[in-house]
DNA sequence: CGCACACTTGAGTAATGTCAAAGAGTGTGG
DNA sequence: CCACACTCTTTGACATTACTCAAGTGTGCG
């Protein structure tokens, strides 16, 4: 871990006997859209913040439930997913650190959230938010750029899940999950899947069983390397970058 | 079609000499993100303000090209997609009158655009559109509520693309489509279908032959009746709904 | 009237899903 | 520390959905 980058947050909060709040010491803060707040700004924000922690495989949000509070995550991973009355499901989302949910069009949630990992989470009451968003033109802006990035990738994710092959869908997620984080010091690219084959195979659009098979294919074909069945070392990211978008 | 509502860009144009826009007899002005802008503030918009007229299959917008418009459609419809190298595509979302497009995340387009029939657009330079933006609190507000809008229903298409049946996702279409228009003056809720099977198909993740089976059965099974292939009285909305969200 | 284009329908195929069993990894309690 | 139990993953055999290729059937327009 590299220390944060220094701000004031800690130093203005002893000096000016400010309530502490989670935001004090929160590894994710460079990452997450609170970041554009500065100073006092940044204080009112963190005022209004209160965190949660959850276990694995807990409910977070359930599709329908009036949307009181809009979530960072902090530590950890989230999936994000809407179902079927029978049960089938579609994870639209896998969030990390830094990353931000709970901004609905209208009064509830429409979709569901469960974490991945251990989860931290730091929540603000919407109402306050809002209040906030009005006041600081800055955050408004830079929550308007989240929020088209999030289209971006829905577009992608629907080509993904509309056209690509078991074979590209599988690897676009490795791409995808490389792209993220550079895990381990290697100089391969590695990718840590903290989620099952049936979660990897809920965002995919395809089974357990498929996702299993193609990962063996790419293991078999000296594409990767697994490590673990949960840690996959890429051996040939150029070959799977070509695969994952669509040409071989 | 109803009279538009009143409102005095008109009025106001003739009585101070302001350079007629556009948008002054915009019919699409009542469905459309401008209408939260009054007065003054819609005529600064609407100087700024650019039509265009394409015909049937021309291309509106293409994938990386500099995002230097934003557009708004007056009238037509317009199809956005994503393709893969070899031609595989995926029709992200259908357009109409008052829909907006072509605010990416970054500098460029992330999707290509294409007219379905004659469409009429509003285009704004982007940079002039932006100082806008930062002027006018309520059109940036407004745009957020669209944007958070589109990525509700880009969570719903995705749950259509990765775990619908065929059948659902053609039963998903007409009730989506017959959600938006009251078309005919019929009472039995019917739809117009502008765009090809092929279309449809590229929207469902299917093949133009499956949109085509599909229907048939529909039509066979008493729950539509084709007055023509572009004229679809749905005669069992309720059973259409049902279908659509997986309860069959 | 006939050509062109889109749509429909049919027959066979391929990709992915389903069901089932075996294997691997992990944690717990004896 | 080992053995058992649990869960997740992998693999196999088979079923099914939707795709591909191909031949017809409208329908509108020149």
């Amino acid at each position: 871990m590299a220390d944060p980058p220094a701000n004031d947050s800690i130093g203005l909060a002893a000096s000016f006997g400010r309530t502490p709040s989670p935001c004090d010491h929160c590894g994710a803060r460079a990452r997450s859209f609170c970041d554009v707040l500065k100073g006092q700004e940044f204080h009112q924000l963190a005022a209004i913040a209160l965190s949660r922690s959850f276990e694995p495989r807990q409910t977070i949000i359930q599709e329908g439930d009036p949307a009181d509070f809009l979530m960072n995550v902090t530590s950890g991973a989230v999936k994000i997913f809407r179902a079927l009355p029978d049960g089938r499901t579609q994870v639209v989302g896998f969030l990390g650190e830094g990353d931000f949910m709970g901004m609905p069009p209208g009064e509830g949630y429409t979709v569901s959230a469960e974490s991945v990992t251990a989860v931290e989470i730091c929540t603000f009451p919407r109402r306050s938010f809002e209040r906030l968003l009005k006041e600081f033109p800055s955050l408004e802006r830079r929550l308007f750029e989240l929020v088209s990035n999030e289209i971006a990738a829905a577009h992608d994710h629907m080509l993904l899940l509309g056209r690509k092959t078991a074979r590209e869908r599988v690897a676009s997620l490795l791409v995808q999950m490389a792209a993220k984080e550079h895990c381990g010091n290697v100089h391969k690219p590695c990718v840590k899947l903290a989620m099952t084959r049936a979660e990897m195979a809920d965002y995919l659009g395809l089974t357990m069983e498929t996702v299993s098979r193609t990962l063996s294919t790419f293991r078999r074909t000296g594409l990767i390397l697994a490590q673990s069945p949960d840690q996959l070392l890429l051996l040939r990211l150029d070959a799977l970058r070509r695969i994952a978008a669509g040409a071989d």
